[in-house]
DNA sequence: CGGCTGTACTG
DNA sequence: CAGTAC
DNA sequence: GCCG
């Protein structure tokens, strides 16, 4: 598709043919290919029996089609032919250039001849990988005569600008004549008109363009582009138009690092302006280096204009009066299209009026540099480098506007130290005797304090705030369905008064007994000896309150306090004010009327599962039975019956299913009898499942020191790959740990299967030495060290950590700092796994994905108040803490939830909640991956979401509840059983014997139903920890 | 010797 | 399709 | 690594 013909002319030309733009000047040349697929129109490289999409542009540089090997291969180069060629006419001097982000193939089918260098299409790319490009062709190209490089970029639907442009002696030329680089420039901005065909159609690939020379010029001191300046937006103004609704800010633009963009909305950003003119004022906003804005239209996912940028060429302000702010201006012929282009190119340039042009104010952070008078000369700040200065009617009224009232404006709504004074609190408001414009008052208080508000007291409910007058609280008058699950929390009584003073000083009002309404309950019924052991394992309150709770329980009756006293909160509304780092943490919801958490999530409100309510009962988990941390991981929280269920088998050498047949029967009847009622299995033979981890409940590991170790090795295989030692490690550890009895030797195991004899070997030697040799030689070992740890960075896994060592990785530290100028080493999602690799090695406690939680709900009721949402995995095993948190959300109307993940997702994103996306937040797909963030000094987490249809609400509360043990163990079951169960259906296998052919989905309507229908025996979640 | 859960996303 | 995750 |  290239034509590619051989130019030399001596001093500049320009050449221009349909698909391909060439531009030289001397010794110094642009060389610009636009590589478009026209079929019909291909011209490829057919000699020697070569037919290849492949052209030279000189004697030494090509543009080529990207090489592929599966079904492209046919349109583009055959991968292997590619390498033919190159080894036929270039042996040993070749390499091939990829530039483009989303080209990859087999490198070693190239014979590691391949460099990337990637950035976005249609964009510019960042200045240093725009450098390193230049660089490394210079260096290339320079080290021996015979070398040369192909270029390709993604050609395709698309057409991508490559810009290169090698400067060898250019310094040279560019530092003696300036007209060159004048002619260069205006030979830029006359470009379009040759032949229709426009040679760089994205205003900003111009503008770096321009970087570029001026850095050839020297007119960028060195430093400066090393270490970029900071500076901070003041404000950004849109003119001519006003139908902009948000802005996206992403700073350090790098495509191949995902970072979420700072997203300014009209609504939630102070907006100045009329019909014709906006602006957005922002605070605390810094940028460095490489910036790129997104300007988006009625939502915020229709982007309809770009800009890009980078603060090394801002034009530093002019340091008279210790002025320090400095303006960008774009106008419309310089601003980007939606996604490729120049906006005034694109289809949508008929919205935008001939004058519309947005500016951009900024503030230099550190001292303003002194300028030389030739850099003064350049104004950077203009994209087309001066040669037309943009003088609009409006500017210098806007400048005036800008510059008088920014230092003036209101406070950021929400103060960083309030935010955490409510944090993990969770508000119950009784409304009794507390008017409705109070009310008002006092939930926007709360949530601008960092707290929540809810509608009903739950197990949620960490405060109850009631009219001053209140002199106790009786459970009796509040509407709450939980009122048994509110004996056993300490939840807080305080008056109104308590929060408004509070407010005011700024911090909660701990040591004030006044305040402090006791709870009726709380004199009836003495208080459950386990209450404290229940709280610090399930809620791990925040201390002040209990403390103060236990030990002042009496109200004040001489305290008096009325309503009136109660709004003296009202003045501070405005003027509060008070210095914090950064605005746009934890914007939350603005109805709040709207708010309301109701703990359908909360573990068993299960809203279509029946067995919820009995499980509440059911849930007798005595918290006093928790074992602290003797074994510092997998803490699990034991129910009492368990417990006393295996204390009473422990005495028996044997678990159950070792016994023999009577017992086996009878627990087979009563499985039948549990099932009286509900579905009837589909399976025949019941009790073989006796052997099935998704048959045992959680117990007490009698065999800690062994499991441990063999968790060790079980580690090891992970690591080695070797999925299937892995899988048996993992099953011998389950039923290790589902022993009711200590091991003295592997003898005891009988003939137990799942344990074969190289485990029992291991396990004879761990009784006797309380060691393995071979765990201790591979703890020692560094290699394996440093494996273990990469292997825990989310998105690596055996061959990806194998391929990193044997690339030279020896630490996450090392990793790290490499990125730094090889972004493209990682993958998105690990980039993202190493950057928070701390963070999600650490477990998330209850309370905190509680309080995570329940800002999601509050969001996800504001969409749709008849979504149904459950937090699955280790949450709802009732584990203490948890690895992630796993959220589940059906319509309770069965109506499809189009949408809806993208939508939360969004708005999830635009109150900083989530901070990063490890999967594409397409509006089609049911299932999410990303990282939240609760409030600026958390830790990031890592969250799923997921959306379900109403029929396939079960399974999937089964799969996501799990734990993976667990739920192998149960498809193997189903699977033995001539069925598939997964995490949306169970159906039977048709076809005779192994066929793959499917019946029906079987229904299911409730957890409970798919274990009667697989002839198990129900297991509550927290049961199935296995 | 071949099986070991079943599905979805990324690149 | 391989690799990874759940 | 274990099982059939």
């Amino acid at each position: 598709m290239l034509q590619i013909e051989i130019i030399t002319t001596p001093h500049h030309f320009f050449y221009s043919q349909q698909h391909f733009t060439l531009l030289c000047f001397q010794d110094f040349f642009f060389i610009m290919v636009k590589l478009t697929l026209v079929s019909g129109q291909k011209k490829r490289f057919t000699n020697d029996g070569f037919n290849l999409d492949l052209g030279y542009i000189t004697e030494r540089i090509i543009a080529m089609g990207y090489p592929a090997d599966s079904l492209a291969k046919v349109i583009r180069n055959d991968i292997s032919h590619v390498y033919d060629f190159f080894e036929t006419y270039h042996k040993d001097h070749w390499k091939i250039l990829n530039v483009a982000r989303e080209i990859s193939y087999k490198h070693t089918k190239l014979g590691g001849n391949v460099v990337i260098m990637a950035f976005e299409d249609h964009s510019p790319p960042p200045f240093l990988t725009l450098l390193d490009i230049i660089d490394w062709m210079d260096q290339w190209l320079s080290s021996d005569q015979r070398n040369v490089v192909a270029i390709h970029c993604k050609a395709g639907k698309v057409s991508c600008y490559l810009i290169y442009m090698l400067k060898r002696d250019c310094q040279e030329i560019f530092d003696t004549s300036d007209s060159i680089l004048l002619n260069t420039i205006s030979f830029f901005n006359s470009m379009r008109s040759i032949n229709g065909q426009p040679c760089v159609t994205v205003p900003s690939q111009k503008r770096y363009i321009g970087y570029y020379i001026s850095h050839l010029k020297g007119l960028v001191p060195k430093e400066l582009i090393i270490k970029p300046p900071l500076y901070k937006i003041t404000s950004i103004e849109i003119c001519s138009n006003s139908f902009i609704t948000s802005i996206e800010l992403h700073k350090n633009y790098n495509p191949n690092i995902r970072s979420l963009p700072l997203i300014f909305h009209k609504n939630n950003t102070i907006i100045i302006g009329n019909d014709k003119y906006m602006r957005f004022e922002l605070k605390h906003i810094i940028i460095q280096g490489d910036t790129m804005m997104k300007f988006n239209m009625s939502d915020s996912n229709t982007c309809v204009c770009r800009l890009f940028f980078h603060t090394s060429f801002v034009t530093p302000p002019i340091d008279t009066n210790g002025n320090k702010t400095t303006s960008i201006v774009f106008p419309k012929m310089l601003l980007d299209g939606p996604s490729h282009g120049s906006l005034e190119d694109s289809s949508i340039s008929s919205k935008f009026k001939p004058d519309f042009q947005i500016n951009l104010h900024l503030e230099a952070v550190n001292e303003p540099l002194q300028l030389s008078s030739q850099q003064q000369q350049i104004v950077y700040n203009s994209p087309t480098f001066a040669t037309r200065p943009i003088t609009h009617p409006q500017m210098s009224q806007q400048q005036s506007l800008s510059s008088s009232s920014s230092f003036n404006l209101p406070p950021p709504p929400v103060p960083d130290r309030k935010i955490i004074m409510f944090k993990n609190n969770i508000f119950y408001i009784n409304k009794k005797g507390i008017g409705r414009l109070q009310q008002n008052i006092i939930q926007t208080k709360i949530i601008s304090n960092g707290g929540t508000i809810c509608q009903h007291i739950t197990t949620l409910t960490t405060h109850i705030l009631v009219q001053d007058s209140t002199s106790i609280i009786d459970p009796i008058t509040l509407s709450s369905d939980f009122k048994d699950l509110i004996l056993s929390k300490s939840i807080v009584g305080y008056t109104i008064n308590w929060l408004t003073l509070s407010i005011q000083k700024g911090e909660k009002i701990i040591d004030d007994a006044k305040f402090l309404i006791p709870l009726h309950y709380q004199q009836q019924q003495p208080i459950d000896q386990s209450t404290p052991t229940k709280k610090n394992v399930h809620y791990n309150e925040p201390i002040d309150d209990i403390t103060t709770r236990q030990l002042k329980r009496s109200k004040n009756d001489s305290f008096s306090s009325s309503s009136s006293s109660s709004l003296s909160f009202l003045p501070t509304l405005s003027p509060i004010k008070k210095s914090s780092s950064s605005t746009n943490y934890y914007q939350i919801p603005t109805k709040l009327e709207d708010i309301d958490i109701n703990s359908s999530w909360l573990s068993y409100q299960s809203s279509s599962d029946d067995e919820s309510t009995k499980s509440i009962d059911n849930s007798t988990i005595d918290y006093s039975f928790v074992s602290f941390d003797s074994d510092g991981e997998e803490d699990q929280l034991i129910s009492q019956s368990l417990i006393s269920n295996s204390l009473f088998t422990s005495q028996l050498p044997y678990s159950l299913k070792f016994q023999p047949n009577h017992q086996e029967e009878e627990e087979e009847e009563s499985i039948n009898n549990n099932n009286n009622n509900s579905t009837q299995s589909l399976i025949k033979y019941t009790k073989r499942a006796k052997g099935f981890a998704c048959q045992k409940g959680t117990k007490i590991n009698y065999n800690e020191s062994i499991t441990s170790v063999l968790e060790k090795l079980l580690e090891k295989a992970l690591g080695d790959g070797d999925r299937w030692r892995e899988y048996a490690y993992k099953r011998a550890i389950g039923i290790l740990k589902g022993l009711t009895f200590k091991l003295s030797s592997s003898k005891d195991l009988g003939d137990i299967r799942g344990i074969g004899p190289k485990i029992r070997e291991k396990i004879d030697e761990i009784i006797e030495t309380g060691t393995l040799r071979r765990v201790e030689s591979s703890l020692s070992d560094t290699t394996n060290q440093i494996s273990q740890a990469l292997l825990k960075i989310h998105g690596a896994g055996p061959n990806t950590v194998k391929n990193w060592m044997a690339a030279g990785v020896v630490s996450i530290q090392q990793l790290r700092q490499h990125i730094l100028i090889d972004p493209l080493f990682l993958t998105s999602q690990q980039h993202i796994g190493l950057k928070y690799y701390e963070d999600f090695l650490t477990r998330i406690p209850r309370l905190e994905v509680i309080n995570i939680v329940s800002i999601i709900e509050n969001v996800v009721k504001e969409l749709d108040p008849n979504i149904i949402m459950e937090v699955c995995g280790s949450f709802r095993r009732m584990k203490k803490d948890c690895g992630d948190i796993d959220i589940l959300f059906t319509h309770s109307k069965g109506e499809i939830l189009n949408g809806l993940l993208r939508r939360l997702t969004l708005k999830l994103e635009s109150i900083n909640l989530l901070t990063d996306h490890l999967t594409s937040v397409k509006s089609d797909s049911d299932k999410y991956m990303g990282v939240c963030r609760l409030g600026p000094d958390g830790l990031h987490r890592r969250i799923d979401f997921q959306t379900i249809s109403k029929e396939e609400w079960p399974f999937a509360l089964l799969y996501f509840t799990g734990s993976d043990h667990f739920n192998r163990s149960m498809r193997l079951w189903a699977r033995r059983n001539g069925f598939s169960l997964s995490e949306s259906h169970l159906v039977r296998r048709m076809g005779k014997n192994e066929n793959e052919i499917k019946g029906d989905p079987i229904h299911a309507s409730c957890e409970k139903d798919i274990f009667a229908l697989l002839g198990l025996e129900y297991r509550h979640p927290q049961d199935r920890e296995v």
